[in-house]
RNA sequence: GCCGGCGUGGUGAAAUUGGUAGACACGCCAGACUCAAAAUCUGGUGGGGGCAACUCUGUAUCGGUUCAAGUCCGAUCGCCGGUACCA
């Protein structure tokens, strides 16, 4: 019974065999190297094409089904590309030092170097798996010494351009990484890597002097490509404003205080002043009776953590120094205070306060009743402040410059102030300089050398790669130091310069380092003499297409640029930003469930009931279905692997494809994907009919011409789920012929060969033809054959939907009025009632609009 | 709080940018094939009413512009992302 059975499913069973088909053409593409690509030259500028991927950290946990969709998306299109004549760079490497192997050293022994090739190993294999055109030969990984030592190289024109700086200031420290942190990569006060606190701590570190470029940064994404909500993002990150520094003297005449405001036009409501409180000025303005009060005030605030700043930022304090200062202005005196309100980082780390209008310096006043004066008003008139008044409006009590309009009053008392020598216009950013110091072992060394004598010296070029030394332990010293600072061998060193003793810079680079510069090396990755040749940069440069995830938007996308310029200063790059266009995709989700008090549930505890209704398990209760990011907790994370296994790459990559568009983020379901499997198993099938030679019927031809007009304008556009659903309806549409016409089953496979490469190579082969189906020539449509010659007219009566007709296309506003005028339907409802007008839209619609 | 983005069937989503709302797919229902099931194929499927032809209603909510609104404008609510004393 059984083996009757097996043997009559064996029948109907579909013999699509992916796993078999996609090992064969994975081979096939390594052992020919299809997708190696070479710079010719006699290829014009515009049909070469550079596509790239943000490449992966490799880490311990594989691959996420984040990371193919990207992927799929940039693969789509660089196989779409290269069969429409184009020369298209598409590499892909591993941004190699990271955090997490060295934490998994500290715990293991394990060498990060190791378990990082371990990793990529890994990852390539699950990459490879899906099928992708990379080009291998072009592998970069940042952890590599021939990759670094070019970073290393960099870091030293940086350095040469005096925009590599060392201070010891107080910094963003994360205890459990035991390492600095630059200000964008703390989240809410958190570290953005491992979510603890992040501390203040004095360090010395290597600052680079990213503000330099701030306005450059700025102005040049105007060129760009990128979606705006990518662009105001680095826009507020940035955080240029205008203003003017502003000098008060002090009332004693001991000296001045420069204060920094967008508000000079507010200089009338100044009322007092607050500094920092570590400002240098405290120490000496502040009165003998004042002194202990301000000391005590600087212990508390200087203990606080940035976030212990913010979270008590409900309630303002602070504490008066004694000394006064003269407003400008009017010559009043007003107080000087201290208060943690104030940033030492930003504009001059002090202000002169208008409580009448700014939200922060009114709750200041109040709680400290310091005096609150009008100086804006909406009409000019006076009113009670029961708020701070922030928004633009009329100056009042502004002695001479009553009645003048803030946007004007604001260049007047600038230009006032430039004479009388008390003021002048200046620009801000909230862009700090980049902390690039890390207190671990697995990253690039810097590659400086402190000398008694010359003071700080970079190591030669020629010296360069600065290798990492073998370490036997990995943890961070714990004084602040990486684990390099205990090789004294390492350590300790001849000054390159006067050859006397001197010791190795030992922080190293952060992460960010290696992925600042990558896409360059990818145009060159064997170059021993340069990071890339000038003729590859020119060859290739700009990226044309840059795919990767949101939560780069502006830390790796902001360094990167940073970089770019710096390089493009020198004179060693050809374009002044280096991404022209960038998407970046949605984020994978995932269902997850939630009970009525807001807890979720981990998936594998809960029951589905009648198809709608969700059940916890364990206590029977109703649970909402909601949406969550994929997480171990919830039991709800996807691995490719699995997905590769039990449906095939090529399903894989489709379905990632057809959940929606690529920008927005989507849930995966694994439902969903049955449908993409049913679909590529009805293509294998057609694939098994005999072809013919025979002319293919008219409708058929017209749906071919159309479907391919809508995958190559859809592919072009990115919108690949919709291309899709064309390629659905088409099969659809063939499904039930006996045999296939040539002419419209070739076309087909060639369409579908960027999104299921595997099976298009296996069909294509198997219509007689030679591999690859990736070199062919991307099918052409005609115009006319892709639009149907009968449309369907709809007839609407006052804008409602009364009847549809048959027309053919073209006909003219009074064709179509005619056509909808005769129809039967359309003549009942009209009868007897008033025609005010008729709106007839040529291959669309006619609207009758009548009364009564 | 501020700055972005988004709210469309039971579900993932389409909609030529102001012109048939729900393409395509999942799920569900029915039918064909089968002893039966699976697979496959065919048809149906936003909601309400009607035997039917039809009809009313419907794109978060309320209002507006228009012959015509998912799309444009105004207000409100909700979700997501960014940011947070930046003077």
């Amino acid at each position: 019974m059984t083996c009757v059975r097996l043997f009559s499913n064996m029948l109907f069973m579909s013999d699509y065999n992916f796993t078999e088909i996609e090992k064969k053409w994975q081979k096939y593409w390594d052992e020919n190297k299809t997708f190696k690509i070479t710079e010719d030259p006699k290829v014009p500028k515009e049909k070469r094409c550079y596509v790239l991927d943000m490449f992966p950290y490799p880490s311990s946990a594989g691959l996420h089904v984040g990371h193919p969709e990207g992927y799929t998306a940039t693969d789509i299109y660089s196989r779409f590309l290269m069969m429409n004549g184009y020369k298209v760079l598409h590499p892909m490497g591993y941004d190699s030092f990271g955090l997490p192997a060295e934490n998994y050293a500290i715990k293991t022994g394990t060498h990060p170097g190791i378990s990082t090739e371990e990793n990529i190993e890994k990852f390539e294999k699950q990459i490879k798996s899906l099928g992708f055109c990379y080009d291998w030969d072009r592998k970069v990984c940042t952890h590599n010494e021939h990759y670094y030592k070019w970073t290393q190289w960099i870091f030293l024109k940086l350095f040469e351009q005096g925009l590599a700086y060392e201070a010891e200031t107080p910094i963003n420290f994360c205890p459990s990484c035991k390492t600095g942190l630059a200000n964008e990569e703390v989240k809410d006060g958190n570290c953005e890597r491992c979510h603890s606190k992040v501390e203040r701590k004095n360090l010395r570190q290597w600052i680079l002097k990213i503000t330099a470029y701030a306005d450059r940064l700025l102005a040049d994404l105007e060129t760009l490509d990128w979606s705006e909500s990518i662009k105001i993002m680095q826009r507020n990150w940035i955080g240029r404003s205008e203003g003017a520094n502003v000098t008060f003297d002090l009332a004693d005449g001991s000296g001045e205080i420069e204060v920094y405001t967008t508000r000079p036009d507010t200089l009338f409501g100044a009322t007092y002043m607050v500094l920092a409180p570590e400002h240098p000025l405290v120490e000496k303005i502040t009165t003998s009776e004042q002194k202990q009060a301000i000391e005590d005030y600087k212990t508390t605030a200087n203990s606080k953590s940035d976030l212990e700043r913010t979270e008590l930022a409900k309630d303002k304090t602070g504490v008066f120094t004694g000394a006064y200062a003269i407003n400008p202005v009017n010559n009043k005196k007003v107080p000087v205070w201290i208060s943690d309100y104030i940033l030492m980082s930003y504009g001059t780390g002090a202000i002169m306060a208008v409580p009448g209008h700014d939200e922060r310096d009114f709750e200041f006043a109040k709680k400290f009743d310091i005096p609150i004066i009008q100086v804006v008003s909406r009409d000019g008139t006076f009113h009670e402040l029961k708020e701070a008044f922030t928004e633009d409006g009329v100056a009042v009590n502004s002695g001479e410059f009553d009645g003048l309009p803030t946007k004007e009053f604001k260049e007047k008392i600038t230009d006032w102030l430039d004479k009388k020598g008390k003021g002048k216009k200046a620009v801000n950013y909230k862009l700090r300089d980049w902390i690039f110091s890390r207190q671990r072992y697995w990253g690039e060394p810097i590659p400086l050398v402190h000398c008694e004598k010359c003071g700080i010296v970079a190591v030669p070029y020629d010296q360069l790669p600065l290798t990492l030394p073998e370490v036997k332990v990995f943890a961070p010293s714990g004084t602040g130091e990486s684990p390099l600072a205990t090789i004294d061998e390492w350590v300790n060193t001849k000054c390159p310069k006067c050859g006397g003793k001197g010791k190795r810079e030992t922080n190293t680079m952060p992460q960010w380092a290696g992925s600042c510069w990558y896409y360059l090396r990818y145009l060159d990755p064997d170059n021993g003499k340069e990071f890339a040749s000038k003729e590859k940069i020119d060859y290739w440069m700009p990226v044309n297409l840059y795919v990767g995830g949101a939560e780069h938007a502006v830390l790796h996308l902001l360094y990167a640029r940073f970089w770019h310029k710096v390089l493009y200063d020198l004179g060693l790059v050809n374009t002044i930003e280096p991404f022209q266009r960038l998407i970046n995709q949605g984020m994978i989700t995932s269902f997850a469930y939630q009970r009525k008090n807001g807890s979720l549930v981990p998936v594998d505890e809960v029951d589905e009931a009648d198809g709608e209704k969700y059940i916890e398990k364990a206590t029977g209760e109703q649970v909402e279905r909601i949406i969550a990011k994929m997480s171990k907790s919830l039991k709800n994370v996807i691995n490719p692997d699995d997905v590769v296994r039990d449906f095939g790459a090529d399903a894989m990559r489709m379905y990632e494809m057809f959940m929606g568009p690529l920008e927005v983020s989507k849930p995966w379901s694994t439902n969903g994907i049955f449908g993409i499997k049913r679909f590529l198993e009805r293509v294998y099938r057609l694939g098994e009919k005999s072809l013919s030679d025979e002319k293919a019927d008219d409708k058929l031809v017209r749906l071919l011409h159309k479907t391919i007009k809508k995958v190559t304008e859809d592919t072009g556009s990115l919108a690949f789920n919709t291309a899709i659903a064309q390629m659905m309806i088409f099969t659809g549409e063939i499904n039930s012929l006996e045999t296939l016409p040539k002419t419209l089953w070739e076309p087909f496979v060639l369409l579908l060969s960027p999104y299921a490469p595997h099976l298009a190579e296996e069909l294509w082969e198997k219509c007689g033809n030679k591999a690859s189906v990736a070199m062919q020539k991307w099918p052409e449509f005609s115009e006319e054959l892709a639009i149907d010659d009968v449309i369907t007219l709809v007839v609407q009566i006052n804008g409602k939907v009364r009847t549809k007709l048959e027309t053919s296309r073209g006909l003219s506003k009074e064709q179509l009025e005619e056509e909808a005028m005769k129809a039967p339907r359309i003549q009942e409802l009209i009868e007897g009632k008033a025609i005010v007008k008729i709106i007839a839209v040529p291959d669309r619609l006619v609207n009758i609009v009548i009364k009564g």
